[in-house]
DNA sequence: TATTGTTATACTCTATAACTATA
DNA sequence: TATAGTTATAGAGTATAACAATA
């Protein structure tokens, strides 16, 4: 178990990255800005979601997966098909020119953090791509409503753990 | 060096951290967002600095820690004093009310790091923070404007490193 | 002329709430 | 009734550009 002082250092580091995101940002396409950029690195990855299911691993809420794959959607690079098994539902997949795309993405940023991780060692990266992967698993699903009563919860405790 | 499949990793953890940082936001008092709560940190640890030094450490353009700094300062967490040495600059420094708002800050923050982390070790966490801070020196002083030439750099390269 | 800082404006990302349509 | 997804709205964070004051 750490102590406070580490834990309010890993605070900082992590408002910090945030520069590093946006550095990768500026490099990405005019009409394909980190959100949309999100949303085609997954279905590259699952072939075909739920939207459900891709709001779960941006970790972001539904509306703003609506969104993002509404943006991403009337340029062509994905396809919105309903699901049979349930009508509620859409199929997200990607199409040819969504590939095109994803892989223009890859490209410059994987370029990028060549060029400014080129004293990094395999294995430091990897490191760095583990400890954060855990880091994010340590947080579980964390999007919108925090439950923290931190005041006393009455008498009828709010549903508890529905999830 | 890494190859091009672990920097696409690396830029989808990146991106994905972005739901820890976000999970840490709430947490924050209503009237004290992330943006503040990062100068009031910065400001603890430095006793007393410059707004241009500030924005370096922040890592964001001089125009949004200006606004950042106005907030701190309507709430009387900073004050800012004439530079006697340069009559354009001030010196920002933490007021005991502002010391106040960052220790309540830092306990909540710890709370839930300690909460969400309690099955790392010290030396995990620790490592984390090393691997991190490294990612941030190796993207530099990564504000606003993309050199990024691509295009070959003319003969007079550019002023070199007037860092 | 160049630099420090402020302000106005615009854009991205996000969450909440209200709504539609299915289950 | 509950769930999947959409849309409207609001708030936070950021960058660019124009500006003021000083170096």
């Amino acid at each position: 178990m750490a102590e406070q002082a580490q834990f309010e250092e890993l605070a900082r580091q992590l408002s910090a990255v945030g520069a590093v995101k946006r550095d990768i940002g500026r490099i990405l396409p005019p009409d394909c800005p980190a959100g949309s950029a999100a949303v085609l690195t997954l279905l590259g990855r699952h072939e075909e979601m739920r939207m459900s299911k891709l709001a779960e691993l941006l970790a972001v809420d539904l509306s703003v997966t609506s969104r993002h794959v509404a943006h991403v959607a009337a340029r062509g690079w994905i396809e919105r098909s309903p699901d049979p098994a349930d009508k509620r539902s859409r199929i997200l997949r990607l199409t040819p020119a969504g590939n095109d795309q994803l892989v223009e993405l890859s490209l410059r940023t994987s370029r990028l953090l060549e060029e400014r991780l080129s004293d990094w060692t395999d294995d430091e990266v990897a490191q760095l791509i583990q400890l954060m992967t855990r880091l994010r698993a340590s947080f579980g699903d964390c999007r919108s409503s925090v439950p923290r009563p931190a005041a006393p919860v009455s008498a009828e405790t709010r549903t508890p753990a529905i999830t």
